[in-house]
DNA sequence: TCATGTCAAGCGCTG
DNA sequence: CAGCGCTTGACATGA
């Protein structure tokens, strides 16, 4: 399966608009708190329920949903919510449709989730950021599973890997059985960051599967090929099928821009890795990125 | 309605 | 050493 993240451009720019990143600012949450929480992720949930609607009828089954589902879920429970019943239902029709459609649904938390921090505040934070995309994930009733992954970075080394690695594994020990069985960590973009193997080998024993980005790795390759760090990763999934990032330099399609920035339409995907694996998309073209890269075959 | 400046949270790195 | 970029856009204000 080939997918897509956060943002579908058709549905955006419809009128109304379709998207499920519906969010605001603390000065908001401050003055209108709760209620309108409330209301903002209701109406992500329903959207959200649309573009999975939208993408099974496009052959895509592979979406990741963006963190901003509900605004500012790390100072509430979902069940504080007003329209938490409604909320249930809208999430549970989205998980029937996904399990009617085989498809399949992952997040990945902002770029300030750091479970492996040298801050305690950092951790704390972090750790209840993949607690609450656990908490949707239940709710709309999908398996506890890597399948079903929240996806995070290490994303730092805080000049000491093996402390770095050390505390990453603590901070997974505590996370509850439904996070925990369904975080993946995924190699960084950054020389100096973290490598397939060097995740393999701190997560060893973990049971946290490593997901291989294909893009990535030309940063950290630490003299492996593409393929020899994808089945490194892949065997860390079990008898999940392994899902994985692509995306293509900006610069190869002729872009003044810096080597990690990604191609607004990348060309082609391996075949290896398609047959192996559920591809991510990582393209501003988002689902238009999909449907080029699926015209290459 | 639109343009513009700003926005909770962490890091490493660049200019 | 400030600011950028990430996995990236959207909110909020004022004309």
């Amino acid at each position: 399966m080939l997918g897509y993240p956060c943002m579908n451009h058709t549905l955006r720019e419809r009128d109304p608009p379709l998207r499920c990143n519906r969010d605001m600012r603390k000065a908001t949450f401050a003055e209108r708190g709760l209620p309108y929480a409330s209301e903002l992720a209701l109406q992500n949930v329903e959207d959200l329920h649309e573009i999975l609607a939208w993408n099974a009828d496009h052959g895509i089954r592979f979406y990741r949903c963006t963190s901003t589902l509900v605004p500012w879920n790390s100072q509430f429970d979902l069940t504080d919510l007003p329209d938490y019943e409604a909320i249930r239902a809208v999430a549970e029709r989205c998980g029937e449709l996904i399990e009617r459609e085989g498809m399949r649904l992952t997040f990945h938390p902002d770029y300030w989730c750091r479970l492996a921090s040298d801050s305690a505040d950092t951790r704390a934070n972090s750790v209840e950021a993949v607690e609450y995309h656990a908490d949707w994930l239940d709710l709309i009733g999908l398996d506890r599973s890597p399948y079903y992954g929240i996806n995070v970075h290490i994303g730092a080394t805080y000049g000491d890997k093996a402390a770095t690695a050390e505390r990453f594994r603590d901070a997974v020990d505590t996370l509850s059985p439904g996070a925990r069985a369904r975080l993946t960590v995924e190699n960084d973009d950054k020389e100096s960051l973290w490598s397939v193997p060097e995740l393999v080998d701190a997560l060893s024993g973990t049971g946290v599967p490593v997901l291989f980005d294909y893009h990535h790795h030309a940063f950290t390759d630490r003299g492996l090929t593409y393929r020899e760090a994808f089945d490194l990763a892949t065997e860390t999934w079990g008898d999940v099928r392994p899902a994985t990032h692509y995306s293509e330099s900006a610069r190869l399609h002729g872009a003044d821009a810096r080597p990690q920035a990604h191609a607004e339409f990348p060309g082609r995907v391996p075949t290896w890795l398609r047959e192996r694996s559920d591809v991510m998309i990582e393209a501003d073209g988002k689902e238009q990125a999909v449907f080029g890269v699926r015209d290459n075959y």
